[in-house]
RNA sequence: GGAGUGGUGUCCGAGCGGUUUAAGGAGGCGGUCUUGAAAACCGUUGUACCGUAAGGUACCGGGGGUUCGAAUCCCCCCUACUCCGCCA
């Protein structure tokens, strides 16, 4: 939610941004629906004024006539002041649509473009691993590990989900709290978080639940969705607070399984545990003053490559480009860890972090009361930490020998208990 | 899930149709007094929106209704507590 104020100050750089997202929203529209609002607030206002300059006018004695006529025009300002509500309405509800779809503004330097292709490589940490033999795809050494297990999943389930066995759950749980421990020693606060949301609280995020190509499962007889990410639960944390300024920042890492519909999403690049309708992941998440996000941005992105960097996993940095942003996100930093398996080895998506400003706080309305007492928007970043389905393909892939069997990352191994997990087919 | 009782400003707490412009306390902030502090006394004290401003409007858990007028009456919902039921 950019400010009203805001989008009529710099109507041109808002249409702009609009087009470099490649969104649909009117910020015309939105500036001429205020202007209607205004003056609906206007006329309402000027009634309802009356209304109590009336009532209070007939707390005393009166004579019958006098009170006769004021109780006559009280009765005509009810009328008025019912039908004027009933226009504001209307306007406010159209303007609150209209201004939701107006993307947060990007920033100068996040590079223009339609497409996750349009993305600039920033660092690479790490070489794409080479084998002496014909490596496999995670899927093939999740079967023949018995860790993995599709095929009962789409039966109980249907596609897109999995059964962790084995080793599997222990790497899955050892990942996890991997992402903990590290992000502990630097001050977040662990949360294990809801699964499910309710939809005001998805919408503040800048998420989209309905529609046929939204990414969210909502519950049929109940006001709540699955969440994708605990960047809902977390975010909603603080909704409707203020926060006092010594609090912050304020830094979570949390838990949840994270559940996407990936509706028309299908076919080899979608492969396997890449993506799937349910998995588990430790996500980062920051509350600060507007002044710091920038140096977060930077911070959040530096733990997720130490994180990788310290499992030995090659990956890449992207700048996301306007087109591939997201609604929410000022800026976007993607890690692509190397997958050998995907389309005969390829970069994939393993992290994500983004300063979100003060876009999803004035969604959800999170502010902090600055020196000279007035209350402020905060600015609200987030991170993958740790998307377990996702690294278990990294790890999978790049780790495997020529045996069949996978090594555990060092770092990992005191969390896992054991050092390699066995062919076992 | 059932029954009962509550949800009021930063906090406690009164009010249960029109002198409430939300009493009274506590806390916070400013001041007087004091060498300083405490005490006492005086003043002040939220949020959002409309407006260049003056000013105005709204907010007593949320939503709707009754009324000339609602914190106050009615309906629905949420929520907390107590008891019962169920359950990991």
């Amino acid at each position: 939610m950019l400010d009203l104020k805001f989008i009529r100050d710099n109507i041109d750089a808002v249409r702009a941004n609009i087009a470099d997202r490649y969104m649909d929203a009117d910020a015309d529209a939105v500036v001429r629906l205020a202007d209607e609002r205004a003056a609906a607030i206007q006329a309402l206002e000027d009634k309802r004024r009356r209304r109590n300059e009336v009532a209070a006018a007939m707390k005393g004695k009166l004579a019958d006539a006098e009170r006769q006529a004021l109780i006559d025009e009280g009765k005509a300002l009810k009328e008025s002041i019912a039908g004027l509500e009933e226009r504001l309405a209307a306007v406010e509800a159209e303007l609150k649509e209209a201004h939701a779809k107006i993307p947060n503004m990007a920033h100068p330097e996040a590079p223009r473009g339609k497409e996750d292709k349009d993305n600039l490589e920033v660092k690479r940490v790490g070489e794409p691993t080479r084998f002496d033999f014909e490596p496999k795809d995670h899927v093939a050494l999740g079967q023949a590990l018995d860790i993995l297990d599709f095929d009962t999943a789409t039966k109980v389930t249907g596609t897109k989900f999995y059964y962790l066995k084995n080793e599997g759950v222990l790497l899955e749980m050892a990942l996890t709290r991997y992402a903990v421990d590290k992000l502990m020693a630097r001050g977040f606060m662990p949360f294990s978080t809801p699964d499910l949301a309710k939809t005001e609280i998805l919408e503040g995020i800048g998420f989209n639940p309905r529609g046929a190509e939204s990414n969210v499962y909502r519950l049929a007889d109940e006001d709540l969705c699955l969440i994708g990410t605990a960047e809902i639960t977390l975010g909603g944390y603080y909704s409707g607070r203020v926060i006092a300024k010594d609090e912050l920042p304020i830094k979570l890492i949390g838990i949840s399984h994270c559940f996407r519909r990936e509706a028309g999403a299908a076919g080899q690049f979608s492969k396997g545990l890449y993506r799937v309708h349910q998995f588990t992941k430790a996500e980062m998440f920051v509350y600060c003053l507007p002044e710091e996000s920038g140096r977060w941005h930077e911070e959040l992105r530096g733990i997720e490559e130490e994180i990788f960097a310290s499992l030995g996993i090659p990956f890449r940095v992207v700048d996301t480009c306007t087109g591939d942003l997201g609604a929410p996100a000022y800026r976007k930093w993607d890690l692509e860890a190397w997958m050998p398996g995907r389309n005969g080895g390829e970069w994939g998506e393993v992290t994500s972090t983004s300063n979100c400003t003060d876009y999803q706080a004035r969604r959800l309305n999170v502010k902090y009361k600055d020196d000279e007492g007035r209350n402020q928007y905060l600015h609200m970043l987030n991170g993958t930490a740790i998307a377990c389905s996702r690294a278990i393909v990294a790890i999978l892939e790049n780790f495997q020998e020529a045996d069949g069997s996978v090594r555990i990352p060092p770092a990992l191994v005191p969390y896992c208990g054991f050092e390699r997990i066995k062919a076992k087919r």
